[in-house]
DNA sequence: TGGTAGATAGAACGATCGGTCTACTTGAGA
DNA sequence: TCTCAAGTAGACCGATCGTTCTATCTACCA
């Protein structure tokens, strides 16, 4: 990747995430990234595409790290607690404006566009990858429980930037020992 | 309030809600309320302020509910699963795009913005409502109850508009019921 | 009868949007 | 040595942004 490529997309992401994508326009990325606006349509046909780009970028990020907790941890309970704690840790982390995918959902709400494609593949990949990891875990119903841990970790992103982090994170790793710790037991049937 | 004011509180709630607030500009509300623009800044001096009017009333809309649920019904534990009850019919419902202040947080990350303020007092108002909800049933740390049940409110708002909502409300239904259930039950500690 | 508030209609403002264009420079490979 | 891709610099495009303006009409109330 040239240079100048990856010094565009590195603040095309800081930016959208930390404003929001519509609110950033390709002046200020061209601007802070010290590139021309020849150089960034030579590497991204359009805006959209920078978009893309990004979120592309940071679904690799997250894979990376999934993969890192898998091949570093001794069993799929670990694997899971390691994979909690790099999310209470990005919480917490100074500039934290939550999930950017959901971010991202949110500004961009038709289906058909290929950013809120970009947001459903990483979600349906992270969605599969907690479900195989409580598969290995031996649950019995192992993908409401994934379906779990994916609900208490959308919400732990989306109000981690709204209100002070620390009770979230609390929150959410409790939520996680929860659904660790009875496991094996059958929840509550839901209304009806 | 004018019938032309309503009008366009109206349209424009809808047109944030759907499209998104920064991908709704005001000539879009204008045409649609059937309203001139003279109208419009006549009611609302800018569009932030019209922003902040679309989020107070659905504020007041939800307060309406909860307040509905609260008379209705026979003690605390009836009125949180009546609430649950009413967030998973408005994730089931037609045209269901998320949380509109999660939504529109995510488009004003600014804490010292107006709409990000909007946000926050919702917010507040809800965990607080909650809160209160799980001290009368007697629950010792009804405030880390009161947060786990946001955050799966939360998390389902944001997943059920992005996937089959079907899925999304069963797990949070059952995330309550679980909530409701263990209740009395200490629940294993967090890390370290 | 006169005044005033609220609405219509539509032109116009400067700023910014995403995107295209020409002209020139640089550096590495064939 | 020639070529060509990648970069700089900056003017320029039409469209849209939020906002303001003048002018006219209508309805109600003092």
């Amino acid at each position: 990747m040239s240079e100048a490529r990856s010094r565009l997309l590195g603040t095309a992401g800081e930016l959208f995430y930390s404003d929001g994508i519509h609110a950033v326009g390709i002046d200020r990325v061209v601007a802070e990234a010290k590139v021309t606006r020849a150089t960034l349509y030579r590497h991204f046909p359009s805006k959209d595409d920078l978009i893309v780009a990004y979120l592309t970028q940071a679904d690799g990020a997250i894979r990376e790290r999934v993969e890192t907790a898998r091949t570093e941890s001794a069993g799929p309970e670990d694997v899971i607690r390691a994979v909690s704690r790099f999310i209470a840790d990005d919480i917490q982390r100074d500039g934290f404006r939550g999930c950017a995918f959901l971010n991202a959902a949110a500004e961009y709400p038709d289906p058909a566009f290929p950013v809120h494609q970009a947001v459903l593949r990483h979600r349906q990949w992270f969605l599969d990858t907690m479900t195989e990891l409580f598969t290995d875990l031996g649950k019995i119903d192992a993908e409401p429980a994934a379906r779990h841990f994916v609900m208490l970790r959308d919400g732990a992103m989306a109000a981690g930037c709204l209100t002070d982090p620390k009770p979230v994170c609390d929150t959410f790793l409790r939520g996680v020992e929860g659904l660790l710790t009875y496991r094996s037991r059958e929840p509550a049937s839901a209304s009806s």
